[in-house]
RNA sequence: GCCCCCGUAGCUCAGGGGAUAGAGCAACUGCCUUCUAAGCAGUGGGCCACAGGUUCGAAUCCUGUCGGGGGCGCCA
């Protein structure tokens, strides 16, 4: 990619200082962007931050790189300025020869290999069966499934799984199941059962009505053994389908039940016992936790027999590992930090190095309405569900707002602004640029013009200058993402691609039959930049557009 | 008490060691007889919570204080 390109040039010029002008080590090379325009294409502070071990002054230094560096004709221009930076021009031909380059490769562009490629499993959403998906679980689906699709771009192998906490021994799942038999009883004209603490929304009714209709009116008397199963696959059923409407698609769905019912869990235990790791005291089992650096240690077995949803969770990542993934990720809410240490406990408990086991958690989102924060709670029902988001924005917009704010970072989610189909709406912005150049394109098809390769030098304006540098920056940014799993970077870069195509789109005129190279060398940037736009998109998961 | 996240424009948030701190929304001003105005150009708006420290250089790193959110079970 272009970047590397710039980087090898800047390094080689490096190699010339070395042993003359600064000391004969390594360092560390770079070109950024510069924040102001007037500093060039690009820029290096190579003099600052290597000032403790290049053994000269910056200046010196920087002069002397400047010097270096005009000897290649990339750069028709490099200057040292104080206190130490080197800026930088590119040529045309050059940038001409990473236009026709990035071209050639389509919607590849976006594609990077990596030195190490790892089987990976992104575990996430990994919603309870005892309710629909929620809005709150929308961040982690749409921040999980693009974090896979990043990783996959830069060459690893990706699955993407959810894991359901199904467990029959679970309370929640039982209160679950008999809130649902409760309805059915109503419906079929029996008197209501509903339990203690048990589930109020409206979809317990609603499940319980598909539950009748699949099953007839015969179960009102049956127990948990019927209701429970019959009730989480309704409700994993439900998730699936509201899941896929925001184009989420697991590749597996594992049953944490699954695991005890095939002697997963019972011989994971057996074998950390064996290993020394879980120990008796007071009648219960212990994993010594605190040993591979938790706070303290967990029980796996309770004294009365009944295995913690933490042995099922060990069996369940010795699984993953037993399956053949490399590099486990789990995407985990908020709520859920407090469990970050025994779970990379359990997993060098079982022998696997601790950074095998990768946890991501995304900080909470809050729902705003007017200036009204909307409520959320699944025991009381009271809650928008990622359906009534599907139906109410749709896909591109939510997964879009989802992705726009860093995963670590709390995040209010504006519906009103959501709603809006106008140009207040950031996803439109984006959307736009693309089916501005379709429409354009359509236009150059109808007129004769094709995108011609050979007139790619012709590119010389500040606009399209722009342009090429974003575009070409599209490997950069994705392999970046992916290796910090900033899957907002992605919606920051398509603001910017679009914002720089709509740019070149207003000073630089495209179908001109009084100028037909420039024409085909625009029509080729317009169509680099349409397989940029395209490719973008697909990593964030909304669609291209081509008439709005 | 301990752990995680956050504090940047009126609001929601980018930027997370480098040059003059940005975007969207909100306010205001221009630009459609030529490829889509869901666009472009521009104006106003900031002690980057506060106090120390590290550094040639700090919104960015470290420590502390204040403020907000979340979490600390033989629940899952």
């Amino acid at each position: 990619m272009l970047r590397d390109d710039l980087t090898h040039r800047l390094q080689s010029a490096v190699e010339r200082l070395k042993g003359s002008v600064i000391a004969d080590t390594d360092y560390s090379v770079e070109f950024t962007e510069p924040k102001n325009p007037a500093h060039g294409d690009f820029a290096t502070a190579f003099a600052l931050t290597n000032s403790k071990t290049t053994g000269a002054p910056p200046p010196l230094v920087a002069r002397a790189l400047a010097e270096a560096l005009q000897a290649d004709s990339t750069f028709t221009s490099a200057s040292a300025v104080s206190p130490g930076f080197v800026n930088v021009t590119l040529s045309d031909a050059y940038l001409a020869e990473w236009t026709v380059r990035s071209h050639r490769r389509g919607e590849a562009l976006a594609l990077s290999e990596t030195d190490r490629p790892l089987k990976v499993l992104v575990e996430f959403v990994s919603a309870n069966p005892n309710g629909p998906i929620h809005v709150g679980h929308g961040r982690g689906a749409a921040y999980g499934d693009s974090l896979a699709r990043l990783l996959e771009a830069t060459g690893h192998k990706v699955s993407r799984e959810f894991y359901a906490n199904d467990g029959t021994n679970s309370l929640q799942m039982q209160l679950f199941a008999l809130s649902v038999r409760s309805r059915y009883r109503e419906l079929v004209g029996l008197p209501p059962d509903f339990p203690e603490g048990g589930y109020a929304g409206d979809y317990i009714g609603q499940i319980a009505e598909e539950i009748r209709a699949a099953r007839g009116d015969l179960h009102g008397e049956d127990g948990l053994e019927f209701w429970q199963p019959i009730a989480q696959d309704m409700m994993t059923h439900w998730q699936r389908r509201d899941l896929e409407a925001m184009h989420v698609v697991f590749d597996t769905w594992i049953s944490e039940q699954s695991l005890h019912d095939s002697g997963k869990v019972a011989e994971c235990m057996e074998r950390l016992k064996q290993s020394g790791v879980i120990y008796e005291e007071d009648g219960a089992l212990w994993l010594a936790s605190s040993k591979f650096g938790d706070d303290k240690d967990r029980i796996v077995v309770r004294s009365n027999g009944q295995p913690t949803y933490i042995a099922s969770d060990i069996a369940y990542h010795k699984d993953k590992f037993d399956r053949g993934w490399e590099h486990l990720i789990n995407v985990w809410g908020a709520d859920h930090h407090g469990y970050i240490a025994r779970a990379s406990a359990a997993i060098q408990a079982l022998g696997y190095p601790k950074d095998a086991l990768e946890i991501l958690v995304m900080q909470l989102v809050r729902f705003l309405q007017g200036n009204e924060v909307v409520p959320m709670s699944k025991r009381s029902g009271d809650m928008v569900t990622l359906r009534e988001l599907m139906e109410d924005v749709g896909p591109d917009v939510a997964r879009f707002f989802y992705l726009m704010r860093s995963h670590d970072t709390h995040m209010d989610f504006d519906l009103d602004l959501a709603r809006e189909h106008s140009e207040k709406n950031p996803v439109y912005y984006i959307q736009y640029a693309h089916a501005r150049i379709c429409s354009l394109l359509e236009k150059a098809k109808e007129a004769g013009f094709v995108a011609d390769e050979t007139c790619a030098s012709d590119l010389a304006d500040p606009a399209e200058r722009d342009l090429i540098k974003k575009v070409c920056d599209l490997p950069f940014e994705v392999r970046r993402s992916a290796q910090l799993r900033e899957v907002h970077r992605m919606t920051t870069y398509a603001i910017e691609l679009a914002r720089t195509y709509h740019n070149f789109y207003e000073k630089c005129r495209v179908l001109a039959p009084e100028n037909p190279e420039r024409t085909r060398a625009r029509l080729l940037l317009c169509e680099l930049t349409r397989s940029a736009l395209r490719a973008t998109f697909s990593i964030l998961g909304i669609s291209a557009p081509e008439k709005m």
